[in-house]
DNA sequence: CGGGGCATTTGATTCTCGTCAAGTTCGACT
DNA sequence: AGTCGAACTTGACGAGAATCAAATGCCCCG
């Protein structure tokens, strides 16, 4: 199954993001906790996220059961997050990228609930909790931000829960790829083609399916001329038809 | 299928709350906002929840698309929250029960993403969104509580997710009634008998499965011994060999 | 108290997706 | 460049849940 129209190279995101040393040149304003602060608030932001991380392919950020004091706001890479259920089920919750923040599952109980695990070579910004709140309780506009993005995550949430739940198979990988499509979008990137970071096997735990299924159904997408899949390459050819698929417009964040 | 040890009348949740008049005497301390709170605190936490609102079975507290400035703690009665698709697919994400809080995906975007249904008569609290967070700059506990519930919200959506990606029906439906259980058995009700406020129907959405298929999996699980089924009343009797059929011991909550 | 509609149960059949198996490709590493 | 293991593709088959259908029971309401 060769296509017509090999796919080529893509910019990649981690290739493509800002280095700027404070959050203001950062380049992740809209997604970020930044958004519509005054520069006064930025620059007191900017002072507390002094420490940066670095974290290899295939390496944790953190693991469920490690200690919280930090929310971590993705600079360069993506992730997978997941649970591992104590007889061994494993469920990926989601693939955060650079300006989705991790951590906030470990708020509750002090105590992260799930594993970050870094799908490439990545890099985060280390947030104290304790300082955030502080400083959330002198700012409004950025408390405001905290608690809208941690609804956000709640209203993510549920776009899973409407994709596990109520959709077949096809839906489910059409959903997917336009939800990937238009997170680029917001970054920056062509929501027309990326790479996918992460396995069939990753890709089908998401979402509920079995590595051969998301292999099957992405050949046969590609058989009808929707996308195009070059290993880890894919391409949307027929934008339209793919939403057609994916059913309803705004499952997925 | 009748069972041979017919299921006494249950006391409901809904009788047994108690009715104070303020924040302290609400009897849903520990799940409420109200944890750990000094008496100053409190006080003033009280005086914001002036109104409480009451809803009749089957009516909703909010629609999606709803303003939102409110979030709403449950005195009494059971609720489903549900998302329907724009091409009309419906996925319930909960049954909040009194002591939850009705709300929280509001915050992102202003307005509600899903419905909240009273399933039975029911009265929540009022608690004005914007007056919550300038208590919680002045109260630090009330903030680190705000942020715990938030963040408990964003774990049990894990719960379901990896209910609904991993688990059999069989599994889903034994890891549901222990939920529940568990939830009743919190706030101090028996976690071995009590009333499922909900249709074979909602079960069923809320699990990924269809209704027909809840209803096959009670029917043998009553077969097997382990639990009593009789239209609404639920027992469980033998709740080590469900939670055998659940497996992990923490899936939801 | 009776009627009507909804909820539930149960059976028969279908179909989607999981499972098992084999073979291929790709990429990392020597 | 060659080798090895992991990732991926594809096919055949089977299991589990959905679908379709029918009958029963329950509850609400006049």
């Amino acid at each position: 199954m060769v296509s017509a129209h090999p796919i080529p190279p893509i910019k990649t995101a981690a290739a493509a993001v800002t280095h700027g040393v404070n959050c203001g040149d950062c380049g992740l304003h809209d997604i970020c906790l930044v958004e519509g602060l005054s520069p006064t608030e930025l620059d007191r932001l900017t002072g507390m996220v002094s420490t940066r991380r670095r974290i290899k392919r295939g390496e944790p950020l953190f693991r469920a059961g490690d200690h919280f004091d930090a929310i971590y706001p993705i600079r360069l890479g993506f992730f997978k997050t997941r649970v591992v259920s104590d007889d061994g089920r494993e469920q990926v919750n989601g693939f955060p990228m650079p300006g989705d923040i991790l951590g906030f599952d470990a708020i509750s109980a002090a105590v992260f609930q799930c594993d970050a695990i870094a799908l490439e070579d990545a890099e985060v910004c280390v947030v104290p909790f304790d300082k955030l709140e502080s400083l959330t309780r002198e700012f409004n506009g950025l408390q405001r931000q905290l608690h809208r993005v941690l609804s956000r995550e709640i209203v993510r949430d549920q776009g899973v829960m409407m994709l596990l739940g109520t959709m077949r198979a096809e839906q489910r990988i059409a959903t997917f790829l336009l939800n990937l499509s238009q997170r680029f979008a917001q970054r920056g990137f062509s929501p027309r083609e990326y790479i996918l970071r992460m396995t069939r096997e990753e890709i089908g735990n998401y979402l509920g399916l079995k590595l051969e299924t998301v292999s099957r159904t992405f050949s046969k997408l590609q058989d009808d001329g929707v996308i195009t899949v070059e290993q880890k390459r894919l391409r949307i050819d027929e934008a339209e038809r793919l939403r057609d698929i994916a059913g309803a417009t705004c499952a997925l964040e």
